[in-house]
DNA sequence: GCAAATTTTGACCGATTGGACAAACGTTAG
DNA sequence: CTAACGTTTGTCCAATCGGTCAAAATTTGC
């Protein structure tokens, strides 16, 4: 009897250990190829077992999917989370600004498998859109526009400073080949990123000086 | 004998308007699904013929796409053809951005297709990225340097900048779902990119002043 | 109007894919 | 040791997909 059907037994060591195997390889072949241009086979032999052992422990293709990106979306809004008004608003927003760049430099497989569920119009994280997401953005958009009555940064529509901050970062992985291909060879090898953080900051930084 | 086997003669009236015709449906269904997501049977439908009548005029799945995607790269970049230094450096900037955000607004589909190939490694245009592309990046980096040696805008890395443009803009387009959810059905109904262009016009306007 | 060329169609094919299943193999607790 | 349970594998299947092909239907040039 597979993993899944059991009714809430506790799992087993083996379930757990191949479990994350199976996720890290699904991760690795989903954000490079999206759903459906990965294999059940491709997993199976990206994770070192047959097809048919792979489906013992998630009976469908779509359940993989469906646990990591729902597992990743923690990881990913972790950094908004953290944008809260204890300190400094520009020194907040700087530092989110720096931490989202870093996943998109450390993080890039994660950032391509949002990017691509998006893309092809969110079917399986919509309501996860619609609600944690938006509330998420809805509370922070609150805590920004409390430093801008404040005087501390400059008046603007602080959700599409978040869509702006999120697209400007994710840029360097989602499209990494097509910044690979326009920097060349020299800076598109590494240092891209101090490049990006220096113009990024500096944007920001001046743009929303109140 | 199929229109692509034939060596060199000139098209038909029925090739060229049958032609756009797949062009037009592809279009639809590639920038939805994907290459691999999209079945020659879907774009058939949507051109309103069979499978095979469709494969009489593109022999096979890939020259749809390939045609697709290298037609539309003119018409993408053409905005940034447009960028010169004949005007005042700010309104040049200002032109662009709101010309690239009229394109995501206008073009979505477009938008989407080229964001699936980059994602998937841009392994059909990867020739153009890194002749084409680069070389009218460079051309208009130089220019906007240019403006920043006369103390017209800030100086700041001008790659990057055209890249946070295209980051920006195109957001709207390929992350619709997402920027409409967080939204809400309000502003996410219609409006939305009137609010972007006055956000990203004071981002950019106050981040570039020198 | 007719022959040649073009266009359309239905039937078909091999390869791939997601998934089912039962049997074999391993593991573990008593 | 052994019985129960967990794991792995080989085999198989139906559906889908990209693409072929020959024949039928239509259009075009003269």
């Amino acid at each position: 009897m597979s993993v899944g059907t059991r009714a809430h037994r506790p799992r087993t060591r083996i379930q757990r250990e191949k479990r994350e195997l199976i996720l890290e390889a699904a991760l690795e072949v989903f954000s490079a190829h999206g759903f459906r241009g990965s294999t059940i086979d491709q997993i199976a032999e990206a994770a070192g077992m047959s097809k048919p052992n792979l489906l013992y422990y998630f009976r469908r293709k779509e359940d993989i999917f469906t646990t990591l990106i729902h597992r990743l979306m923690e990881t990913w809004l972790a950094p908004l989370h953290e944008l809260d008004n204890v300190g400094d608003p520009m020194t907040e927003l700087r530092g989110y600004i720096r931490r989202k760049l870093e996943m998109a430099r450390d993080y890039p497989r994660e950032s391509r498998l949002f990017a691509n569920e998006i893309l092809q119009g969110a079917p399986r994280i919509m309501l996860l859109l619609e609600g944690e997401l938006k509330a998420l953005v809805d509370e922070k958009a609150e805590v920004i526009r409390g430093w801008m009555r404040d005087g501390k940064i400059a008046r603007c529509d602080p959700r599409h400073l978040i869509f702006s901050i999120w697209a400007t970062t994710q840029h360097y992985a989602d499209f990494d080949v097509q910044v690979r291909a326009v920097l060349g060879p020299d800076r598109g090898g590494d240092g891209r990123f101090e490049d990006a953080a220096r113009f990024l900051e500096q944007l920001y930084l001046e743009g929303l000086r109140p």
